[in-house]
DNA sequence: CCGAAGCGTAAGCATCGACTAACGGTTAGC
DNA sequence: GCTAACCGTTAGTCGATGCTTACGCTTCGG
């Protein structure tokens, strides 16, 4: 579960800029699909589809309230995300500290 | 600079499988195009574009030396995804923990 | 000075995917 | 039972983009 699969599955549903602004429409608050579509400029089918890539990558999570399905953010996606991202932030420091040690040598060399 | 323009510009960027191959790749070392390219199924050509536009989103930088391009992971691009998705976190776990409260009152009222 | 190595860029092509339109299914209200 | 509201799904279109090939530039070595 922490081999980052999921992380790639979110990151490449976070890749399109519709879906970005779903996403970022839900974190304000938990609504239904023609809530979304009503403030996008995109058609409740696009949002409809667009909502079934976020739940499949593991962003958001679907309630059925009668006619109404409620979309909210899902935690654990997100932290797969973190979790992912964060593997490279030490790594991507670390090499900047070498490579800013290296050019210290070159301009302050013995 | 905290608009999160940045950030939306790595998402992007990330969503593309072999650009993720890349940033991957950079994260184990510092490389140039021509090592990259050997050890991914797409030619020199795709590589070197694929840098270009994670360069473009702020999540690596170019150093030449020489013949050689180096890239190498850019911390701050990594920040910006971060910090985005720090400000989703906490209001994903307030959605839920809402969320959970209000079953929690229709399974046991009263 | 000359050839080789390493890379970026432009053009062209093919594939993927985002979007719309049309349809069918389910639920609430009368 | 009937209508309206709300949504998911499918088929089809069209624009975006990832890839390759070909070319030109810059740098290292003899």
């Amino acid at each position: 579960m922490n081999d980052g699969s999921a992380a790639l599955r979110a990151l490449g549903a976070l890749g399109d800029p519709t879906r970005r602004a779903i996403f970022e429409r839900l974190a304000m608050q938990p609504a239904a699909v023609g809530r979304l579509a009503a403030g996008l400029p995109v058609s409740r089918s696009a949002v409809s589809q667009h909502l079934r890539v976020l739940k499949d990558a593991g962003l958001i999570t679907e309630t059925i309230a009668g006619t109404r399905h409620i979309y909210r953010l899902d935690p654990r996606g997100i932290a797969a995300m973190r979790d992912w991202l964060d593997g490279f932030w030490g790594k991507a420091l670390g090499a900047f500290k070498d490579f800013a040690d290296q050019q210290a040598e070159k301009d302050a060399p013995g």
